[in-house]
DNA sequence: TTTAATTACTACTCTAAGGTAGTATTAAAT
DNA sequence: ATTTAATACTACCTTAGAGTAGTAATTAAA
């Protein structure tokens, strides 16, 4: 699927701090070391899902961030529209104009199928859900 | 999906080479215009595929290419390989590692199913299948 | 034999994603 | 108050993909 690097590191960030204790704040220290993230770029990251509201922020010593959304609000969907990395409707999979059932592009009734189970299944992944599956962080 | 515009291009070439008569050259010039791709950009893609093998070419005045392989003998998963756009099986969604059902990453589950039938997909999409599809060029 | 039409080659430029560096700001601990 | 540990901001570097430019090589037509 080519998620951007951005899309991966946030959907693995979003779910390891689902998984540590509640109200319990989680710097990005500690993001950047257990995930393995470029700690400039993580912050970088890390601002951005401040700014829109899926986790807030404290500053200064003892800071770091918490879940300001519950993860059972926010979808691996969701990521990735943040990103742009998500699978949109109109996009032709060959690039020609914008997708048209009318107009169809060679791979259009063979593509369909798989392009509406990846939005399916990305909408239906809470981080929540995923939090608990897996044993690679 | 996010394929590369180079395999897009590539599919909408070969599905358009495809359609033609067979043994008639096609050009460079004609590709370009009838698929709205970049000359320059084009070139070095057919220059590729006479590398690889999948065309052939005729220099000079009234030269050209033409499949050097059948149609039904290159499929979609074969020219998203060569331009490294395939879905690799040992690639982890999530980017951890390498993929291993022993340790799987928080999307595993969710993701394999979709990966699965987008390989057997592309895998089963013949250049001469499409062809006949869609109307968009 | 010259010209025109073609593919092939070499070497750039442009852009966005990924990543790095340094500094400012904040606030608790000391 | 000072120090320390944290987030936020600004600016830059690096890389790969996409695309462009110019020229060389080839071959049929004129
Ligand atoms: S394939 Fe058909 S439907 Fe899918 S994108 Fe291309 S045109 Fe639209
Ligand atoms: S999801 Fe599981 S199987 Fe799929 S890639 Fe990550 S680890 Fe491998």
């Amino acid at each position: 699927m080519h998620l951007s690097n951005t899309s991966k590191y946030t959907i693995r960030i979003l779910a390891y701090m689902v998984k540590q204790k509640e109200s319990s704040l989680i710097s990005a220290k500690e993001l950047s070391e257990n995930l393995n993230i470029p700690y400039k770029f993580l912050t970088k990251i890390m601002t951005e899902l401040v700014k829109v509201g899926f986790i807030e922020s404290i500053r200064g010593r003892e800071g770091g961030y918490k879940f300001l959304k519950k993860a059972s609000e926010i979808t691996v969907g969701d990521v990735l529209a943040l990103f742009n990395d998500a699978i949109k409707n109109e996009e032709c999979i060959l690039g020609i104009d914008s997708c048209d059932v009318k107009e169809k592009c060679a791979l259009h009734d063979k593509w369909i199928k798989s392009k509406v189970q990846l939005q399916k299944m990305f909408r239906e992944s809470t981080i929540e859900s995923i939090a608990g599956e897996g044993t690679k962080i």
